[in-house]
DNA sequence: CGCGACACTTGCGTTTTGCAAGTGGAACCG
DNA sequence: CGGTTCCACTTGCAAAACGCAAGTGTCGCG
């Protein structure tokens, strides 16, 4: 059974909007994903082919975690065998301030960090939060 | 010997921005630490009694970690037995942007998300970025 | 001296991570 | 038509991180 959704809930620990933002994102993985989705890519083999080098399990469970969070869908693109396009959904393009802001503290604050040009370009069109669909 | 230091370095997996900033807060508790911090609590006891509950042995552990970062400092307000205050540095209140743009996004795509009071007044002064009007 | 508060530290079982190797189906090659 | 490659995952397993609970050391108070 592929893209399987789980069922349970791993249960909020407060209502504070920060704490539940960290209780889906809070860990060093899942924005990653959703920066390579912003940059376009879209596919299982051209995430883990970043520069980071995700795990493939890892890649597999925060695929289903995000999809199961509404951050993102998946469409078949072939049948046989079935493979999956993953794109952001409308919750998920809303973290683009997120990762805008984690980016300019860094540039500004992390020795060392650069952003290329795809990411610079992202973060160009960051302070609008509503782009056209 | 407490507040022990480490000197080994974790070392970065890529040169981004974001994958950089996420190296050193990915994870579900430093930031709601940097969130209490900027909320005006400075000690230990007040981390721990937050409604969260973070684990104290986490706790210890991550107060290091953000010293060792940079994010925060901390400073002795007794000597016997050593006691020490903790508050954010320049480069920990520069994360405001980014719990800001967490808890914007929270509050309008994560349910039953409410910013008490205090966060709301936090929330205010932060540089510009998530009031949807 | 006993007691509680504060700020941690330690033990230990559970969960998550991450490396590596394996799996299954289509497509290409000869 | 067998063999190899590619793609997208899945599985095994050891190491690390997590989290609960209990312990430690110091001081202040009665």
């Amino acid at each position: 059974m592929p893209r399987a959704s789980r069922p349970s809930k791993p249960a909020r620990r407060s209502s504070c909007p920060i704490s539940c933002a960290l209780d889906i994102l809070g860990d060093r993985w899942s924005l990653l994903i959703v920066r390579d989705l912003f940059r376009g890519l879209s596919r299982y083999g051209e995430f883990a082919a970043g520069p980071e080098g995700i795990p493939t399990n890892i890649l597999a469970d925060r695929l289903v975690r995000l999809e199961d969070a509404g951050i993102l869908t998946s469409t078949a693109y072939q049948q046989n065998p079935p493979r999956y396009a993953y794109a952001l959904s409308a919750k998920g393009r809303a973290l683009k301030p997120i990762l805008a802001a984690l980016a300019g503290w860094s540039l500004q604050h992390v020795p060392r960090t650069s952003a290329d040009p795809a990411l610079q370009a992202l973060l160009q069109t960051a302070g609008a939060a509503s782009p056209p669909a």
